[in-house]
RNA sequence: GGGAGCUUAGCUCAGCUGGGAGAGCAUCUGCCUUACAAGCAGAGGGUCACAGGUUCGAGCCCUGUAGUUCCCACCA
């Protein structure tokens, strides 16, 4: 043979190995082939920042697992791997490092902190990559990618420019949500919100025109110094005396008007509220409806304005550059500077101090959050550029809607339905260096604004040469939403693109269908006018033992890297598929792992028996002409099995696919199988030989079915037999076989079984050690079937010598009655005459009790008249069975007395 | 305030279109049977959260209740 194997299983010393080898061997690359039906994939790429992490060992393992099956099953499987530039998180590491040596961005300057971030990518960028390798995946690594590469970043500027033409980006004013922290403003999806303990102070501001107080609840008040209205609804009878009526606001002596709107609700609190049009999201809609200016207070690094921030407001104003929209600034004297949270506290001290603090109420209340820093987000009214969604959600509604592309499982659909048809404008622009540059030119002369995707050389406005450029970036998910068709050429019309294009599945989490989903359906949508993918497989995140997510602060995770090094990739994957359904979260625990390690080992171990077998007697790996009833059966029984994985997998059931390898694996051809046929392969005749090929060849086909799942081992242990083909990633995946399908003979087995199993299951109850053998009589209208079989029994159901017929004799045995036969051991000495009277009206009892629900269902003529014909055969046939262990029961009773 | 999931053996979870409840781990018993003691052969253990309904038949479908987890939402 090719190769020995080592005593015991250890992963560790093949794994890196057998990976070296497959891309050596160029295995995982795919090129388009017209003879082939094209099966895409294109990974979920991760961060250049990012570890390799548990999260992504499922969501890789799940796509390993198709594309290893479907590349088997004679598709042209592409899977398509890259990495991102992840825009936050890494310019927030690069800075971070920065600080540590004592500088920052604005030291070093664009280009040069741009240098560094290059420089960090190189250095870190392929570390996640590294990892990945380890478990396994077999991606074509020729086409790997990254979002911020020349093709990517082509797309980035095409699609930008093109959406500009359309109408539908736009640059402007408008509330977004600011991050202090990252200095940055974020899309409404990157808010995660939050439970905290905060407070409502009640503030009194005094009516100008009648001078009552009126009191109004603000979870912020040190947002009051932008406030340019109170509102109140039009219909609130205890305000009606106040319609045109002003306020004069506290700290300030500044008057501001009392409007109508409905965002005032009557039922809550006083009925009144501060208008705050900067800094409040709702307050921005009240004051674009009632026309209220907008003052800003806050600056973006979450400090209060002071006067520079006037200034450089009244240099906009002077320059006449005001945009539509924009906030006015206030210096807030002597709060300027503070930050956010000082402010606060010196305006509530100030407010009491002039009695106009009513009362402080605690008040817990979500409050949203950057999703990276976790940092309060502050609502600001601030110049972005925005996605207009309405024109792309209606399409990608529709086309979800048609089924052109469907999630697995279905529930899914509704959570994208959900955002996609209440969605906002995307603010796509970030205040960040690291990431597409936006493609915007502005004139340095008249304010022209040019989108093209190279720098204009003139001002096609006034001709003037003086052109800046954006100095924003673009969102990061802005350029992951075009990486289905980004990766596979376009917007060139590559051969690729035409062949692979859209994607067959997309394998994410439940936790990114907002970020990068929906936004791929969309993008796709527009620029290619298809869908990006046909299947969404969605699948949840892996918990710890005790069911919590697994944080950095919680120090719960589960390292993936320290688990392979442990217990092999094999294990893990095995661990994320086994017992999990689409779409629910898994749990980790270190006893399942060393489960499923423990069936790589028996796998390993059984193969060692077929070598035992083989090793030295030129067996071949293919199908004997003769064959025995445990060779048809086990062959019959794979062809089963091999048929219904097939359609688990076809319908992203690895979990129930996974589990009836491990069973046909472990208790079939293990347990049963290779134990049926030891007795054979202790000789050297013909049947001896017949043996050892099936045996190997059911190892050949054990290995090909469980090979997606465990691609390691299966193909280590391939290697060291008899095969055709270079590896066992490029044989063919098992499928159903007309010719090896044996019913009868199958059932045939199963009777013997049935038999065994109970022999063992009463000398078991009669504490029996095996080493003590004991005739067995069997009577049994299938004869033949025993007669055959009645080897096994001396092997396997510890009997002495075998006797068939038709029907026995026998006094003072005891006795075993299965569906198809009636077994006698006399033991004489160990019979408890008492003991087994117990047992047999026990057992009388029970089928007494079955044969009366099944007489009962046959009697009742709804069930006879409505029920599909087999299920009523089969109700009849089980009745006919009963009535006759029933009669042998009371036979041997008899016999007993 | 909406929406979704979950509730099945002591624990962790499967259970595909309704047709006699399963696995792994744990527990107990017996085995060193020449691939594997990381094993083999057996056993015990479940009112499928609760209450109704549809059906000849419900763990599965419908309605409601309870507990629990998560997502979305601008509520001062």
């Amino acid at each position: 043979m090719d190769k020995e194997m080592a005593k015991a299983y250890q992963p560790s010393e093949f794994e890196d190995r057998i990976y070296d080898f497959w891309m050596k061997g160029n295995c995982f690359h795919a090129e388009a082939d017209p003879d082939k039906k094209p099966y895409t994939i294109v990974m979920p790429p991760p961060n250049i920042t990012g570890q390799l992490h548990i999260g992504h060992a499922l969501d890789e393992t799940l796509q390993d697992i198709l594309i290893r099956w479907r590349r088997m099953s004679g598709y042209c499987a592409l899977w398509v791997p890259g990495t991102d530039h992840a825009s936050i998180a890494t310019e927030a590491k690069i800075v971070e490092a920065m600080r540590r040596e004592g500088i920052t961005k604005e030291d070093l300057g664009r280009e040069k902190f741009l240098e560094r971030a290059w420089e960090w990518k190189r250095e870190y960028g392929g570390r996640i990559i590294k990892q990945l390798r380890k478990l396994g995946v077999s991606c074509d690594w020729s086409r790997e990618r990254f979002t911020m590469d020349e093709g990517c970043s082509e797309a980035v500027k095409e699609v930008f420019v093109k959406l500009y033409k359309d109408g539908k980006i736009y640059r402007g004013n408008r509330m977004v949500n600011w991050c202090p922290h990252c200095n940055t403003s974020i899309s409404d999806a990157e808010v995660e919100y939050e439970e905290q303990q905060g407070h409502f102070w009640h503030i009194l501001y005094p009516v100008k025109e009648t001078g009552e107080m009126l009191e109004i609840a603000t979870t912020r008040p040190e947002t009051m110094l932008g406030d340019t209205a109170v509102a109140i609804n039009k219909d609130d009878e205890r305000y009606k005396h106040l319609h045109g009526c002003h306020v004069i606001l506290p700290l300030l002596n500044k008057e501001i008007p009392i409007v109508c709107d409905e965002h005032a609700d009557m039922e809550k609190g006083t009925g009144v509220v501060k208008i705050t049009p900067a800094h409040d999201p709702n307050d921005y809609e009240v004051g674009q409806r009632c026309s209220l200016p907008i003052v800003r207070v806050f600056t973006y690094d979450g400090h209060m304005t002071g006067k520079a921030d006037v200034e450089a407001y009244e240099e906009l104003v002077k320059k006449g550059n005001l945009a539509e929209n924009e906030p006015e600034v206030l210096d807030c004297g002597k709060y300027a500077g503070m930050t956010t949270a000082e402010a606060r506290k010196a305006i509530v001290a100030d407010l009491t101090e002039l009695g106009l603090l009513r009362e402080v109420k605690p008040h817990t209340h979500d409050v949203g959050t950057c999703y990276r820093c976790h940092t309060t987000i502050e609502p600001m009214v601030s110049k972005q550029w925005f996605v207009r969604m309405e024109p792309l959600a209606k399409p990608a509604i529709k086309a979800v809607k048609e089924g052109q592309t469907k999630f697995i499982p279905a529930r899914f659909d509704k959570v994208y339905f959900n955002w996609m048809e209440n969605i906002r404008d995307w603010c796509i622009s970030r205040q960040l260096w690291w990431g597409h540059r936006i493609p915007a030119y502005y004139c340095d002369e008249c304010g022209e604004v040019v989108v093209a995707k190279t720098a204009p050389e003139k001002c096609p406005r006034c001709g003037c040469s003086h052109l800046t450029q954006d100095g924003d970036t673009l969102d990061t998910w802005f350029s992951s939403a075009l990486w289905p068709f980004s990766t596979l050429g376009w917007p060139e019309k590559t051969e690729d693109l035409k062949y692979f294009y859209p994607t067959s599945t997309l394998v994410t989490g439940y936790d990114i269908i907002f970020f990068w989903v929906a936004r791929m359906i969309f993008s796709a949508l527009e620029q290619t006018g298809e869908v990006p993918f046909d299947t969404v497989f969605i699948h949840g995140i892996v918990r710890d033992e005790l069911g919590r997510k697994m944080s950095k602060s919680l120090g719960n995770g589960v390292d993936p890297l320290e688990v392979i090094e442990k217990y092999g990739a094999d294990a893990l994957r095995f661990l994320l598929v086994t017992g999990n359904s689409p779409g629910n979260d898994i749990r980790y625990s270190e006893k399942r792992i060393a489960a499923c390690s423990g069936f790589a080992n028996k796998l390993w171990n059984a193969s060692r028996y077929v070598h035992l077998n083989i090793d030295g007697k030129d067996v071949k790996n293919e199908i004997p002409e003769t064959l025995t009833t445990e060779d048809k059966w086990i062959l019959s029984t794979f062809n089963t099995v091999a048929r219904e994985v097939g359609e688990n997998l076809e319908k992203f059931e690895l979990g129930i696919a996974v589990q009836k390898v491990y069973e046909f694996i472990w208790d079939c051809y293990c347990d049963w199988y290779i134990e049926l046929v030891k007795t054979r392969l202790r000789n050297e005749d013909e049947d001896a030989r017949n043996a050892r090929q099936v045996l190997l060849y059911m190892l050949d086909q054990i290995l090909r079915l469980l090979h997606p799942f465990m691609p390691y081992i299966t193909e280590e242990i391939w290697q060291t037999i008899p095969h055709e083909g270079e590896t066992i990633m490029l044989a063919d995946y098992p499928s159903f076989k007309p010719e090896l399908d044996f019913p009868e003979a199958a059932q045939e087995m199963e009777r013997i079984m049935a038999a065994i199993r109970a022999v063992r299951n009463r000398r078991s109850e009669m504490n029996v050690p095996p080493s003590r053998k004991a005739k067995i009589y069997i009577a049994s209208r299938f004869g033949d079937t025993f007669k055959n079989g009645s080897a096994f029994f001396l092997k396997l159901a510890s009997a002495s010598e075998v006797e068939v017929a038709e029907s026995f004799d026998i006094e003072g045995a005891v006795t075993i009655v299965t569906p198809d036969a009636k077994l006698y051991i006399p033991m004489d000495e160990l019979v408890d005459k008492q003991a087994e009277l117990k047992r047999l009206n026990a057992e009388l009892e029970s089928l007494t009790k079955r044969l009366a629900q099944s007489e009962g269902k046959l009697a009742n003529q709804g069930f006879t008249a409505k029920a599909p014909a087999a299920v009523v055969d089969k109700v009849r046939a089980q009745a006919e069975k009963e009535r006759e262990q029933i009669a042998l029961i009371k036979a041997a009773i008899e016999a007993l007395n």
